[in-house]
DNA sequence: CGTGCATCCTCAGGTAACATGAGGTGCAAG
DNA sequence: CTTGCACCTCATGTTACCTGAGGATGCACG
């Protein structure tokens, strides 16, 4: 049961072997064991690390994000409220994101839109698509 | 008027002197002439297409979807119609983007709003957020 | 016991779109 | 003549992995 390969471990925890050995390189694994044929060998508490790992990870953190939100966690008494200002802080990074995406499709509808009315059935030498593309955005 | 050096070219084209550089070596731009000294040498046209080129990165396009739309518009009469069709696809893309990060701002607001009820003044051992967070999204 | 396939290992290099830095040239002003 | 900036090429760094080479191991089947 407190012997997992890295194929299990990277089942369990919703990886890619690949992405278990990498968050290994990266140090966000401690102390794994190898057996005496030289193969790591995971226990619950690494599948559960991997878990948050790639949890974070799905949620939008870096892998420097994770270190640290790992720090809190690896504290005696996990710091709560440090990971919860990360999560804000995210969060406002996620609504600059949407706000640009929202930007992006504004612009690409009313491009598109330039098309459809201008050439609806075929091409026309009316359609602006082209040029508007080719026009600045701000400068 | 019509020879610009590389400065002037990524100033008035919005880009960095690096990132034109970057462009032509992936073959976006066409013809780029040098100087005797063997300095590049860039006229009107050139400048268009880089302000081409960098508006539709901006817009989210990949280097390779601007070397189709480039080529839509290179064509003797540019197809608007191709364009238009990227630009619809790239709209649909930019939504699911925008669905995902509603989805992290949901599950990351549900994290923090954890954490401001248990422990709004200093840390309580009533707060789940880092159990939480390392708990599995879908699987 | 041998064969064959799946899994594991360790590098090394690739991906996207540039940024950055090293080391060297060209050219104008003081 | 020297300072200093803009330019050149080439190499490497960035992020978070993926893919492949080349080789060892483990397990099942006949």
């Amino acid at each position: 049961m407190a012997g997992m390969c890295i194929g299990q471990a990277a089942e369990r925890s919703g990886c890619t072997v690949a992405t278990v050995r990498h968050y290994e390189d990266e140090g966000l694994l401690k102390g794994i064991g190898r057996a005496p044929n030289g193969r790591r060998v995971y226990g619950w508490p690494d599948i559960h690390r991997l878990r948050f790992v790639r949890r974070c990870r799905d949620l939008g953190f870096s892998i420097d994000d994770v270190r640290s939100l790992l720090g809190a966690t690896d504290a005696l008494s996990p710091d709560c409220l440090a990971v919860r200002d990360m999560a804000v802080a995210h969060i406002d990074r996620l609504r600059v994101m949407r706000a640009e995406i929202d930007a992006l499709e504004q612009s690409l509808s009313s491009l598109a839109n330039t098309c459809n009315e201008a050439c609806a059935t075929g091409r026309s030498s009316v359609c602006t698509i082209v040029e508007d593309l080719a026009a600045t955005a701000s400068g």
